[in-house]
RNA sequence: GCGGGCGUGGCGGAACCGGUAGACGCAGCGGACUUAAAAUCCGCUGGCCUCACGGCCUUGGGGGUUCGAAUCCCUCCGCCCGCACCA
């Protein structure tokens, strides 16, 4: 048999593969389905460490789950539209759709040559309209259900492009690409009604008891829902009043302001007529949104002629302020100020000469307790509160909020941290949103069969701008409704749009249907969903919400789309700097003899930094194509699997890689020249084992046990080791011990099909070696014999005062007696024990005896 | 500021429910094979004391609970992540 060349066996089992469409999947009721997916990537070019990571762990759970005897369904597809194609089209003169369609391309075969068991049938590409008529049509449906809506919103909008920026596109307050100072502009977008499933969103993270904590609290935080009290204030000579929403209406004796959202409608109504807030108003929407300046900002007010009058003192008069801190989308746009108890009402009050004064003292506190310079947010007791005095803070809150409903102004409610997702881009690469504008008839939904809208292919990206409204004819067209001229509408979606129902779409892809209910209902939900934590809240967030929204339009039958989510750590690796501070790639960099770092080419000096997240930026990258030809792929698949458990970042590096090469190597040798002759396939157990070939033997099925509960788990890296464990108890094996060879077939057949679910190139391929005509991924996952999990002989560890003294081999479940009669018996122990009575024995069955004394 | 996580040899990491800490790998050291090197194979490898037998120490620091703590509790230190003018 000849060496081990991956190159060639790697390329022959990928087709191999192909051709008999091991990995094409239908429905069938009659067997239980698995559905595992991976994040699917957006095609920015050629694939990256991350994808081979996350892309080899959902390989893992498909093989291994298709292994067991599950129908898997396992697809793969591309997060298409998006901003960089839009940059490339400007940057390198090359048209969105082909720039996508080239990178997907070139991914593809990335992807491909990992020998991943996709399902490539069922391929989806968001920017196909294919897809988004599909896309389009729930669209539709929403705006039908009253899920979709048209809102004014404030958007970062910079002067120079003629465009809408996200967050992350302002970096200090200026266009990232024009450089020009961003302003606040208020436009018509379209949203959609996140906010009306907010309650079942935040209660159901409770049954997702295979997430991650951690993702479901940052969803859990995100939506942020707190309990609170709406009350209204009247206002001095108006008969409207102020609506304010509060959460410490304990607090209420203690106000002494109130504050209302520069983009609040009464702000807006007293700017007509007043330039001095119009001003304060403008001044306000200048100031970016980045956190740093929100931090540095400082909490300014404009003191309004209006006066708000206090709900519970008689004639006590609260001067109404305009103030650059209060949020026009939380609560309702509206706040009291109590600076006794909230930071930044004293801060606020300090700057303004407002009063302070405390309403809630400490448990204890003497009457002399007062306010400095912080705020007291603690519990305690009601104090200058009238009515609620020594009710202590849940009293007081109960109290407020009764006597407030009974007044009729204001009662308990609940707000939420979650807006609506707005969802309009003006941008040229997305889903273009199916509406008509018509001067008579106003918004009019392109009919069913006038879909999809479909993208111009002609247009210019580089003039300022939204492309689509520049363009000359395709907006142009007349209403559905009367006949008249009307505008398409030329903003496109957000991508998270795509994203939210693509695992759906998995299940059907060539359906004529958005989803073909039947598909559906048999694949879905996800059981199993691997990805990137940086999608820990958006994409996830709005692919519940969409389960939802698509449930009450009747699409399907459930609400959470995956059942048990994995969050992958990052693939990192060591950052190199030069003398002069430059940093390296790692190509550029090679060890001396005397272990020191030098620049490969010019031999000075290197210095090691950090290890950090790959990117192109910090140089530390490595080229996964260039591992894989170097390699082969179940080498870099064996890697990314063996070092860390996948949750946790992993640090790439030159050695692990050898390891895991050398590892592949070693065993093709064991298969390929094994150290005992070894009986043909299929041949009968020896009527007796020598002890070794024995206790090997047992080693095989405590590893198949142990391996599969790792898979089970995860523990991917544990399973590893456990078979390269195996491997040398199999290595050890010798001519000497009768049986020897029988056994170590059997365990080299049982490493082959517990590792071909990691590195399924070289198992197949050895697996023929060992003389099987079957194919590998057609052969059932191996079961562990009970009766050889267990030993008659334990080792039992026995501690003097908790201190380990000696261990004993025993009868497995020896008496208690026996136990400590062995135990007290060793010499090692008695020596520890010394002459001291022995005042008590515990004896840990099969595991430790404790002597104290 | 709020919320959460993590801290174990030179390194990545094991250790299930509180029961023999350091599996497996990397690096290192010694040896075999070789004219030599690479590859491969075998052995050693947490620290300190000891010729040795053996002993002491050790899971970021300190304290506690327990017969027994990497694991549970308190506290401090360090690092990381998420949210952030949220009323």
């Amino acid at each position: 048999m000849s060496r081990y060349n991956p190159k060639e066996i790697e390329a022959r089992w990928q087709e191999t593969w192909e051709r008999l469409g091991t990995f094409r999947v239908a429905e069938d009721p009659s067997r239980e389905k698995y559905y595992v997916l991976e994040m699917f990537p957006y095609p920015s070019g050629r694939i990256h460490m991350g994808h081979v990571r996350n892309y080899t762990l959902g390989d893992v759970v498909a093989r291994y789950k298709r292994a067991r005897g599950y129908n898997v369904l396992h697809p793969m597809g591309w997060d298409a539209f998006g901003m960089p194609a839009e940059n490339a089209a400007i940057e390198r003169k090359v048209h969105p759709a082909k720039w996508t369609h080239e990178n997907i391309d070139t991914m593809r075969s990335g992807l491909k040559s990992m020998g991943l068991s996709y399902d490539w049938s069922r391929e989806i590409a968001t920017c196909d309209p294919a897809y988004y008529r599909h896309e389009q049509k729930i669209f539709l449906d929403f705006l039908a259900k009253d899920l979709a809506y048209r809102r004014e919103s404030w958007v970062n909008w910079d002067p120079v492009d003629e465009t809408v920026l996200a967050n992350e596109q302002v970096i200090d307050g200026r266009g990232w690409r024009s450089g020009a100072v961003v302003v606040k502009r208020r436009l018509p977008q379209w949203a959609l009604r996140i906010t009306a499933y907010a309650d079942d969103l935040a209660d159901s993270l409770a049954r997702l008891g295979r997430w991650p904590e951690r993702v479901r609290l940052m969803q859990e935080n995100w939506i942020g829902r707190s309990q609170g009290l709406r009350m209204f204030f009247d206002l001095k000579d108006r008969a409207d009043r102020l609506e304010v929403f509060t959460t410490r209406h304990d607090t209420i004796f203690g106000a002494t302001f109130c504050a209302i959202s520069p983009h609040h409608p009464l702000a807006e109504e007293l700017a007509a007529g007043d330039a001095g807030l119009a001003a304060f108003i403008a001044e306000c929407n200048a100031l970016g949104t980045s956190e740093e300046v929100i931090e540095r900002a400082e909490k300014k007010g404009y003191k309004t002629p209006l006066v708000a009058l206090h709900p519970f003192i008689e004639g006590k008069q609260l001067p109404v302020f305009v103030a650059s801190f209060v949020l026009m989308e939380y609560g309702s746009g509206a706040v009291f100020g109590c600076p006794g108890h909230d930071q930044r009402d004293l801060d606020f009050s300090r700057k303004y000469g407002l009063p302070v004064f405390p309403v809630i003292a400490p448990v204890g506190a003497g009457a002399d307790f007062s306010i400095g310079d912080t705020a007291y947010l603690g519990d305690g007791v009601a104090i200058n509160s009238d009515f609620l005095d020594g009710k202590t803070v849940a009293e007081a809150k109960e109290e407020v909020a009764r006597r407030t409903e009974a007044a009729g102004s204001g009662e308990p409610t609940v707000t939420y941290r979650l807006r609506d997702w707005g969802v309009s881009r003006q941008r040229y690469w997305g889903c273009p949103i199916p509406v008509i504008h018509c001067p008579d008839c106003g918004i009019v939904p392109v009919p069913e069969d006038q879909l999809p809208v479909i993208l111009p292919d002609d247009v210019d990206l580089e003039a300022p701008g939204n492309p689509l409204d520049r363009h000359p004819t395709w907006k142009h067209v007349g209403c559905p409704a009367c006949g008249k001229a009307a505008e398409r509408e030329t903003d496109t979606f957000d991508t998270f749009v795509e994203s939210s129902w693509y695992f759906a779409r998995f299940a059907c892809a060539g359906s004529d249907e958005p989803l073909d209910k039947a598909a559906v209902a048999y694949w879905l939900p996800v059981d199993q969903y691997i990805g990137g934590i940086e999608h820990a809240i958006l994409h996830l967030l709005y692919s519940r919400f969409f389960c939802r929204a698509l449930r009450d339009c009747g699409y399907i039958d459930f609400d959470e789309p995956f059942t048990g989510l994995l969050t992958q750590g990052m693939v990192c690796h060591q950052t190199y700097v030069d003398g002069d501070g430059n940093l390296l790639f790692p190509e550029q960099v090679t060890r001396r003899d005397d272990g020191a770092l030098v620049h490969a080419e010019t031999g000075a000096p290197v210095t090691a930094g950090r290890s950090e997240k790959m990117s192109k930026s910090r140089k530390n990258v490595v080229d996964p194509e260039a591992i894989i030809g170097a390699y082969g792929a179940d080498t870099a698949r064996l890697f990314m699997l063996s070092d860390s458990p996948p949750e946790r970042d992993l640090d790439w590096t030159d050695t692990g890689v050898e390891g895991a090469w050398r590892y592949l190597n070693r065993l093709w040798r064991m298969v390929s020249e094994p150290a005992v002759a070894l009986p043909g396939a299929g041949a009968a157990r020896p009527a007796s084992l020598g002890p070794a070939a024995e206790a090997a033997h047992r080693a095989i099925h405590k590893t198949i046990a142990a391996t599969t509960g790792d898979l089970e788990r995860f523990h991917f890296n544990r399973a590893v080791a456990r078979v390269r464990e195996l491997c040398n108890v199999l290595t050890a094996l010798s001519d000497d011990d009768a049986g020897a060879g029988w056994v170590l077939r059997e365990g080299l057949e049982t490493v082959l099909r517990l590792i071909a679910p990691m590195t399924p190139h070289v198992a197949e391929e050895l697996w023929r070696a060992l003389g099987h005509e079957t194919m590998l991924a057609d052969v059932a996952w191996p079961d562990a014999d009970p009766a050889l999990l267990t030993d008659d002989i334990v080792v039992v560890a026995v501690q003097v005062n908790g201190k380990k003294r000696s261990t004993l081999e025993l009868v497995r479940d020896a008496a208690e007696d026996v136990a400590e009669a062995a135990a007290l018996a060793d010499p090692a122990v008695a020596r520890a024990i010394g002459n001291k009575p022995v005042r008590r024995v515990i004896v840990v069955p099969n595991r430790i005896v404790n002597v104290v004394v």
